[in-house]
DNA sequence: CCCGGCTGTTACACTTCTGTCGCATAGACT
DNA sequence: AGTCTATGCGACAGAAGTGTAACAGCCGGG
């Protein structure tokens, strides 16, 4: 079953803000949305729909997303779909029992939204090989995010982890500028504080390593803006 | 009433350094700001500004925001306004009552102003499907917000921040002739006090910036009104 | 235990941009 | 033509943004 089209994502959420403010960004970022309210329609919904990956949120009424998580990771047929879990602040502790249940990563709320897109678009990666590429590829730079390697012009280059993040990020929308907040969330996490000056000196890093054997600096600065690539 | 210029946010907030803080950083994003620090007065501002999103504080004296938000739900002709509210945490149980009174979304305290951006862009873009991620363009000038780039005849123009800022505005209405004061406001924001000739000077590097390989001046200069694009 | 690699911060040099001024020029009006 | 105001433009000092080296702290592996 090689799909190839559009991903498909099924967002269960209660919240009917929360669900609607999800859904559009994920349809801007080009995902196929599907909306349920609700732990048993989800159920249903997974069956009819047969989405690319499922956004869920942990406290619903009913059917919780801890059990349609539970149930879905049981049945073989379904076991395969990536879950990202929502979940409020306050239910932090709980967060070993969502991954134990079989979710693929976890979102605490409030989230940016920018961070989820790219949590979901990174699970959908991990199944999908296929299509949207295993590898993200820019010019002459090929990156494989399984393998956590990165080559330019065929040669292997080693970056430190926050190198690597920071790359994925930017080649997984190149052209597009990040602002050094936008990279702070999506490289560090939110919780994180650190001076936005830091991103300037990862960026830096990023550059000579990307250049370590020659070639052009792919990377772009946008003075007063931010960061992109190409 | 279809718009197309930039985004007008309302921004309601009692607390004068929080409000400063998001109205700088939505007028970083592109919104043109108005700023109210009571329910009264953005009762008022409502009408007279006719913004395309509010941004309100739950808490203020006077008027709350759950009244200034049930008001305007209420109002057939405002209705259609998104409202995003802005709660502290304790106040969090509150939650429901106040999408029961028609706020689109929610926003605890203390918030990603990143997160806030999202959100207010996702309801932007619910209610104004148009202005999302799109070039804009103009006779042979093309302008890609989001990779920050801006092309005549297919060449990559060289522009600096505020050149960029003034352009965006500019093609966001071509046509359009825009006040020196109206420049001020929705380029450098309403706070900053510059003298309005600047924006005479900055016309004239941009109008260098699009000429820097030729071609005719696309700004026209209407005497004693302002400056228009074509 | 020490060591090497990585991280976040700081300081400083350097570049680019900004806002204002002064004067030249263009347009409008009498 | 003469006058008056608005606009264009070069120059410049100061501000702001950015690149980078250096440094101290942290952590995991020998």
């Amino acid at each position: 079953m090689a799909r190839s089209g559009q991903p498909r994502v099924l967002l269960v959420e209660d919240e009917p803000a929360q669900r609607t403010v999800l859904a559009y960004n994920l349809e801007a970022e080009g995902f196929a949305v599907t909306q349920a309210d609700n732990g048993e329609d989800a159920l249903v919904l997974v069956d009819e729909e047969d989405p690319d990956i499922i956004i869920l949120d942990w406290m619903m009424p009913r059917v919780s997303g801890i059990e349609v998580c539970r149930r879905l990771k049981m049945r073989p047929e379904t076991r395969g779909i990536p879950i990202i879990m929502l979940s409020a602040r306050a239910e932090e502790v709980d967060r070993i029992r969502g991954l134990e249940t079989g979710a693929d990563d976890y979102v605490v709320k409030p989230y940016s939204v920018l961070e989820l897109m790219a949590r979901a678009r990174a699970q959908l990666r991990r199944v999908r090989p296929s299509t949207a590429g295993v590898v993200l590829e820019h010019e002459d730079i090929r990156l494989d995010p399984e393998s956590h390697r990165v080559y330019r012009a065929d040669k292997v280059l080693k970056l430190g982890p926050t190198e690597f993040k920071l790359l994925v990020t930017l080649m997984e929308r190149p052209g597009r500028v990040f602002s050094r907040e936008q990279l702070l969330d999506l490289v560090w996490g939110r919780d994180i504080y650190v001076d936005t000056r830091t991103v300037d000196v990862h960026v830096g890093r990023l550059r000579k390593s990307l250049m370590q054997f020659g070639g052009s600096d792919p990377v772009r600065t946008v003075r007063g803006a931010g960061y992109a690539l190409g």
